[in-house]
RNA sequence: GUGAUUGUAGCUCAGUAGGUUAGAGCGCUGGAUUGUGGUUCCAGAGGUCGCGGGUUCGACCCCCGUCUUUCACCCCA
């Protein structure tokens, strides 16, 4: 018989228990940490309507959308004309009105809007669920990917950017992986641009200033020319871009340079009061100001946040910042957010490069029963009942194969204790009780047993 | 979307200037060990050499297409 070779979408993944198991660690650890901060949970279909979702992105989010076809006879509503045109971004709109997420912050917005009346404000909300992206695929980059979204909305203080600084700090200092979280204010940049008199070039110059690192100065600067921005705007830049020195120094030099633009002025006082805020805590990681820092998303309007390790190289592994207006497309005007973006997938990279999982993960079994017979089941089962009843996880073999394969299977499960009851050990009243990682046994009676497995 | 790159057993990889039956290690199954895994020894199963087409007497190998992998660009978690 023909079969088919079986296989999954570019750019997806299968995960093996043994991946779930370290994936499901990072999760908990970083929704235990949005719960500490008072953040609440709430979930949002994988599909929203593409109305929802274009134009949110840029042009390129826009292509990056994965778009679902409509149901039923989707071509009969299409006019031959229209066809012939061949034109995919017109015809797409006729025959797709659905679309998988890209993030979570636009389903976000819409989700509040269409709530309002169930929310008071400022309402902290967390969201882990996955996305989609029609990108290609490299390092640290798949279509399919989990984010971790922490947003607060409804409320402008600065406290809120200053906490989320302190939960990145906490999550990453909790999964013991060394990071430096970038800041930035849109503001700044919208200062500087408009300083050097090419407003309407922001988004050019940002992106072409946040390559720095990666491509030097010299290319940022012909990538600037190559995007219509005069060489004596381009010369103006430079003191800029080069800023060095520490974080109140660079503002102090900014406060100079943009002493003419209100916009400027703005970002920079409120980078301060973010930067005073952050001298209270005792925080673990480097938080840093980095006017290279530009982040895609165009819906930012003040801080924008990036975090990246220092031990691995692969892109930032969390990102966010504030947006004044998100939701004002959707009909709901001044209600402003800020919010990070976890990208669990890049996490795990980063941990299996780093191999700082803890040894023993607590969703695994613990004790495992081998099956000897009817009988010893029959005298296995209800001290097996009342350790799950402890909580304790534990499992029998099904049935009763040959022992050295049900050690087999709980030595390749990674189960530490093996409990053996035979004939022998049922007429005395106790269990053998194995530790798999020494070898050493001992016999137990069953209350012992679970004291044991209590501790 | 652009430019490269990869594909041989479940996994990691050898291999042939195009020429009869394609190999190893690990894993898996069975046995040595009828109540002991992880170590040792022995045996065994498992492959349309990504898929489709072409060149050739003959293709796993050469050519074209396609899918997939990885990487860079664009962009981004």
């Amino acid at each position: 018989m023909a079969f088919q070779k079986p296989s999954i979408p570019k750019g997806t993944r299968d995960f093996s228990p043994a991946e779930m198991l370290k994936r499901n660690y990072i999760f908990n650890t970083i929704k235990k940490h949005f719960v500490r901060f008072g953040y609440q949970p709430i979930e949002t279909p994988a599909m929203e309507n593409l109305s929802t979702l274009m134009g949110k992105y840029g042009e390129e989010g826009d292509k990056l959308l994965f778009k679902i076809l409509n149901s039923g006879d989707y071509l009969s509503k299409v006019s031959e004309e229209e066809l012939d045109k061949k034109n995919s971004q017109t015809l797409t709109s006729k025959i797709s009105e659905k679309g998988l997420r890209y993030d979570l912050t636009v389903p976000f917005a819409r989700f509040v809007v269409q709530h309002q009346n169930e929310i008071s404000f400022p309402f902290k909300r967390y969201q882990i669920q996955p996305v989609w992206r029609a990108d290609r695929p490299q390092k640290g980059r798949y279509r399919e990917f989990f984010q971790c979204d922490a947003d607060v909305i409804g409320n402008n203080a600065l406290l809120n950017e200053v906490e989320l600084v302190q939960l990145i700090d906490s999550i990453f200092t909790d999964l013991k992986v060394n990071i430096v979280t970038k800041l930035n204010n849109r503001k700044i940049l919208s200062g500087i641009a408009e300083i050097i008199g090419q407003a309407d070039k922001i988004i050019d110059i940002t992106v072409a200033m946040d390559k720095l690192d990666k491509i030097g100065l010299d290319n940022v600067n012909q990538e600037l020319l190559s995007k219509d921005i005069p060489q004596e705007a381009v010369d103006q830049l430079q003191p800029i871009i080069l800023l060095s020195g520490s974080t109140s120094e660079k503002l102090a030099a900014l406060k100079n340079a943009l002493a003419d633009s209100e916009i400027g002025l703005k970002g920079i006082s409120e980078m301060e009061e973010i930067m005073d805020y952050l001298q209270l805590f005792n925080l673990q990681n480097e938080v840093e100001l980095d006017l290279t820092l530009a982040r895609g998303l165009n819906y930012y309007t003040g801080t924008i946040f990036e975090v990246k390790a220092t031990d691995v190289q692969i892109g930032s592994i969390c990102g966010g910042g504030r947006y004044d207006d998100l939701t004002g497309i959707f009909g709901l005007k001044d209600v402003s957010g800020v919010g990070i973006s976890f990208g669990a997938d890049r996490i795990f990279d980063v941990l299996n490069e780093l191999d700082v999982y803890p040894k023993h993960q607590s969703e695994s079994t613990k004790v495992f029963f081998v099956n000897f017979g009817k009988n010893e089941e029959a005298y296995c089962l209800p001290l097996l009942a009342k350790l799950r009843q402890s909580g304790i996880n534990s499992e029998i073999y099904p049935e009763a194969a040959k022992m050295k394969k049900q050690m087999k299977y709980a030595n390749g499960k990674a189960i530490p204790f093996v409990a053996i009851i035979g004939e022998d050990e049922m007429q005395k009243g106790e269990l053998i009780l194995k530790n798999m990682e020494s070898g050493e046994q001992k016999s137990l009676t069953a209350e012992e047993l679970l004291t044991l497995m209590a501790e």
